[in-house]
DNA sequence: AATGAATGAGTATTCATTCAT
DNA sequence: TATGAATGAATACTCATTCAT
């Protein structure tokens, strides 16, 4: 009935697009794979073509969702070779992901419940996660160690916990945001991250704080 | 055939409790109410007469497991008047929460996916959230204010942020943990707590470092 | 909690008229026993000491309904000694049955469905109902005959046929009550005795169709 | 496992056979979908495909059982267009229909029980008797006023009351017929309209007798 | 490869009934 | 004898998954 589509790719994008939305409107539970299938244009049996189950579905969903955003953690952050400037970028990113993944969190959080019946499934999701934050944290200790070795950031503190911080800020005000979203706001988590900036990174410098208000 | 339990508040907390254990071994949605039944020693019925439904349950257990640690945070931040003192103690309990909360996350966030279905669950749910950060958050920025009064903290920081930091932190630790229990510790959340107060809070001092040295 | 009951006739008596209550209310189906014995005044155990079972009670209360409104069929006819008079009367009874029983229909059919599952309280219901019309039919048949032998009504009518015909009029009527209560109406019954009895029994004489004039 | 059926039509019809026994065999109330799936050689599944509710296959049984009957009532009468040869044969159809739907009123009275629980449905039942009932009912006041005009029947009678009585004598009948078969029979029936129509009806005629003899 | 009709395992919830007090 | 808390059997319905076409 429908045309064929030309590309494989475009479809399992279609499905997990589909399989999104279908989640956000009737909830993780109460999405029916008959209904990923109509909004995605495929029929249940082509859907199961490309995800064996309703669990893989969720999975690869969920997964997808962070690596949709992956790219506004990094964008802005290569254009320079300043530590200071390269970590304003970073930063930068990590707000946007604030915005741009809130909405996912329902879905992200109720997918837990369907995966973690699966203890194959619930040690993917979980790798997945240890993976992409890490590298998320990487992307930051490099920087602030660069920044450390130029003089630009404080030689005493520890770039990991540093790292590490802002990326539990980050998922802190992810979580808080579901319940208290006009309180979690993005602007909340820039203003956080410059003061720690600020109190924790920065050697003392006259000309440093015009440097890194953001806005 | 199973005694009757002399009290009924004992039957209530059995039920709360393998609820839980029921969740943390099948995941909430492979939960299911016979076996919460019958490992908290009553018969489906009798389940069914304290919490209407598994909806309610699982949002009572959520909810338990946040007041059973409440008193965690407090605990000793009364015991002084010096604001750097209490502001020490109030981190401890943070910490302490951590640890104490952590093996719950998983079924709190896959609880959120059961209850969000319904809306008057849902807004019971967050009430319950909102109103209980709200308190950790006041105790926090009244001590910073004290703190910043009496000049040991540094009058410019913004207490309300900086409080709102420290819960952020420990919700992402808390969310962390779920899939990095070796990393997201409550010794590295006390570390950077401590980082964030040395830079933030604290007035430039000697002696300073010393005190809020952590353990 | 309730003062006992002096004569236990009467909690048989209040348990009838609340399970025919709860009955109408809430559907034979939907008829908890909590709320039968909620409504009687008497707790659930001692519910179940006057009846043994839902099925039981359901039982009694249909056959109640019938026996309470037994009264109503022979009430004037035994006043006077002419058979005319009398057929008179019994056919006001009938009359006055179907307004009476008429609300109670829907319960008796209703609990029909619980009954059928149990052969041995089905066949006790089928007995009774043959009983109670095989009763009225007697009475009917004795009094044609008694005019018959008088020479009021005519000989050549069968007797049985024709008390058998107003009893299903009866039960006809009763039955499209249920769904068309505006047309069949007791006023319509009597219409339709009266056409039956004048154009089947009734001799021709002058003066009879006068006398035969219902209301 | 089954064949898949040719025709969807057969699968409805075997559903509501299968449904229509299972029903006769453990009443309304006692019997389980399941039952009724494996008699029609249907999966669960396939059955809730055709009937949304079990109240929706009860509903569809009972209305079937009156339409599969349906020409019974009109077969032969027009066949001929003298009015008093046509309510003969109407009086034979009516006789027939007794005999054709006494096995079903038990479960049809059952049903109503199930049905009435769901206004909707419960309307559409009532709206389907009233409708059904109507449309007997005007064929035989069609068929009276004829032989009025002809000067066949007595213009004194009315023949809504009489068409409305022979309707209500068939009702009463089916209801009786359910727990006294061996009484209510079509034979008696059939005795009791020629009564009636004789009685009431007929113009006297020395002949008439003879042509409404049945049999 | 695509389709969607058919399948049937799986489960929360109810409520008649029991029995310890 | 009365009570009502505790019991657990019973069942309609859903929806992920399959497979004949």
């Amino acid at each position: 009935m429908s045309p064929p589509r030309t590309n494989p790719e475009d479809a399992r994008r279609a499905i997990l697009a589909a399989a999104l939305e279908v989640c956000q409107r009737y909830g993780v539970e109460g999405a029916r794979m008959e209904a990923v299938a109509a909004r995605s244009g495929v029929s249940k049996g082509t859907l199961y073509r490309y995800f064996e189950s309703k669990e893989e579905l969720l999975l690869a969903t969920v997964i997808d969702s962070y690596e949709q955003n992956l790219p506004l953690f990094d964008a802005g952050a290569d254009s320079t070779s300043d530590p200071a400037d390269r970590l304003e970028a970073l930063l930068d990113g990590t707000t946007k992901v604030l915005a741009a993944v809130a909405p996912r969190m329902s879905v992200h959080y109720q997918a837990w419940g369907i995966v973690a019946k699966n203890p194959a499934l619930k040690e993917r999701l979980e790798e997945f996660l240890r993976s992409f934050h890490a590298s998320r944290c990487d992307t930051l200790i490099e920087t602030i160690r660069e920044g450390q070795a130029q003089g630009v950031f404080d030689a005493e503190a520890d770039a990991a916990t540093f790292a590490f911080a802002i990326q539990a800020l980050l998922s802190g005000f992810l979580y808080r945001t579901t319940f208290e979203p006009e309180r979690a706001t993005p602007d909340e988590l820039r203003k956080t991250l410059d003061a720690l900036v600020r109190g924790v990174l920065l050697v003392e410098a006259e000309g440093d704080s015009e440097e890194v208000g953001h806005g």
